[in-house]
DNA sequence: CGGTGTTGTCAACGCTGTTGACAACTTTGT
DNA sequence: ACAAAGTTGTCAACAGCGTTGACAACACCG
C-alpha cells in the first residue's frame, strides 16, 4: 500500500497491479451472474469462491468485506445499464431520455433483482454510478429548471426510480411462495370478508386485482416529470 | 387447529387461545421494542428468547418461522402509525389527509427503521394493513376519480411513500460508519475529480449537499398528489 | 385418574461472514 | 545472485444465525 505512493513504480509493480484488477474484474462478473442464477441467498462467499475455483477466504485478498464486493457487482449492473441507454441523440426532448433511463432502471431491477435488491438504497462510489449522476443531471439541467431545482428533481426521480424497483427486486429474490400469496393477497383477504367493514376496498377489488407494477412505476416517474416541467414553466 | 371448526368451543379451550394469543402479542411487542432498541440485525430468534425470558426455540410454537414473526412486527407498527393518524376531521381535503398519512409514514420509518427495512415491500395480510388500505382508496375515492384512476393512485402513493420510506429505512439500519460515508458521498467524490470529466455534477456540488431527503419525499409525494388532481379535474 | 394435546427445553445440524496462522511463490534491494 | 519483503492462496476455526426433532413437564378432557 505503501508503495503505491512511491517515486519509482517500476513495470513490475504494474503488472501485478494489473492482475489484482483482472482478477477482481473477474470476481465481480462471477458474483453477478451467480446473483443471477442463484438469487441473493446464493451469493454467499464459499459459493463464490466454488465457481472461482478458489478457497473462499481468498476473496478477503481482493474485497475488504461481502459489502464492498455488493457495491461493486452493484456499480457493474449500473454500468452495463449505462451501455443499453447509449449516446442521447441529438434533439432528443429532456423528458424523453429521462423515460428511456427510468425504463433501463425497471429493467436491471427485473434481471438482476438479488443485486438491485442488497444495493437500492445504497452509494456505489463507483465510476458507473458518477456517469449515471452525471447523466441524469444534464439531463434535467436540459429542461431550463435552475440549479437548485435541477438538483432536487435529480434526486427525486432517482431515489423514486430506485425506491420503486427496489421494491420489485426484493419481492423478486423472496420464496416463489410467498411472491404468489403476495399477488393474490387482494383475492385473498378481501373477496371473503363481512361487506361492512372494508366496503372501499371490496368495491375495488376487480381494479386492485388488474393492475401490475409497471403501471404504477410509469405513473410515478411521469408525475414527477410533469411536476419537472410545471416548475421550469413557472420560473421562464 | 382441528377443534376451532368444532362445534362445542368450550370455555376451556377459549382461554388456552387467549392465552397464546397474548404471548403472541407479547412476542410481537418485545420484537418491536427489540428491534427499535438494537436494529435490524440485534432482532435474533435468540436474543429476542433471551428478552422473553424463554428458549428461543419456543417462539416457533408462536410463529411458523421469522418471516411470520416480523410482518406480524410490522402490522404492529402500522397500527400505531394508524392510531397517530386518527380520525379524518369532517371536511378535510383529501390532499390533506394524504398529506397527514404521507407524514406517519416517515415518521414510521424514521422512528423504526429496523422493522420498516424488513418488510417495506412486502404485505403483512394484517388487520392494521387492510386498515390502512381502506383509509387511503377511501380518501382518493374522495377526489372524484374513477374506479380506476382510484386505485391508480392509490397504489401510487402507496408504492412510492413506501418505496423512499424503505430507502431511508434501510440506510438507517446499516453501520453508522456507512452512513457517514453515504452522506458525504457528493463532497468526497466531485470536489477532488479533473473538471473535465464530470462537469454538470460537478456545478451543483453546493446544491447536491445541501438536499436532504424529506424534502425529496414531499416533493414526490406532491407530484402524485398534484398528477391526481389533474386527471380528477379532466375527468369531471 | 388415565389419556391427550400443549408448552418449553435441550442438543444438534447446516449454514453464514470473517479471522489468523502458515505455506508457496514473486518481486525487490543490495 | 541471494536474502529480505511482500503477495497470494489454503486451512482450520470461531461465533453467530435460523431451524428441526426428541424428550420432559404440565394442563385439560372424558
Amino acid at each position: 500500500m505503501a508503495k503505491d505512493t512511491a517515486r519509482a513504480t517500476t513495470p513490475a509493480r504494474t503488472t501485478r497491479r494489473e492482475r489484482k484488477g483482472l482478477q477482481q474484474e473477474a470476481a465481480v462478473k462471477a458474483a453477478f451472474e451467480l446473483a443471477q442464477r442463484d438469487g441473493a441467498a446464493g451469493l454467499t462467499m464459499r459459493r463464490l469462491g466454488e465457481e472461482l475455483k478458489v478457497d473462499a477466504t481468498t476473496l478477503y485478498r481482493l474485497f475488504r468485506d461481502k459489502d464492498e464486493l455488493l457495491l461493486a457487482v452493484y456499480d457493474h449492473a449500473t454500468a452495463v445499464e449505462l451501455e443499453e441507454i447509449g449516446e442521447v441523440p441529438e434533439g432528443e426532448h429532456w423528458q424523453d431520455t429521462l423515460r428511456r433511463i427510468a425504463d433501463r432502471i425497471w429493467a436491471t431491477a427485473v434481471r438482476s433483482p438479488a443485486i438491485a435488491a442488497l444495493t437500492f438504497a445504497r452509494t456505489t462510489g463507483g465510476p458507473a454510478e458518477r456517469r449515471m449522476v452525471e447523466l441524469i443531471l444534464e439531463t434535467f439541467a436540459r429542461s431550463g429548471l435552475s440549479r437548485e431545482a435541477t438538483v432536487r428533481y435529480y434526486r427525486a426521480f432517482a431515489d423514486a426510480t430506485l425506491g420503486l424497483a427496489g421494491q420489485v427486486a426484493v419481492l423478486a429474490t423472496l420464496d416463489p411462495e410467498i411472491q404468489a400469496k403476495d399477488a393474490a393477497s387482494w383475492t385473498r383477504i378481501y373477496a371473503h370478508l363481512p361487506d361492512g367493514e372494508y366496503p372501499t376496498a371490496r368495491a375495488h377489488i376487480a381494479e386492485l386485482t388488474g393492475i401490475d407494477r409497471r403501471t404504477i412505476y410509469d405513473l410515478v416517474v411521469e408525475a414527477v416529470l410533469a411536476a419537472a416541467e410545471r416548475e421550469s414553466a413557472e420560473s421562464a
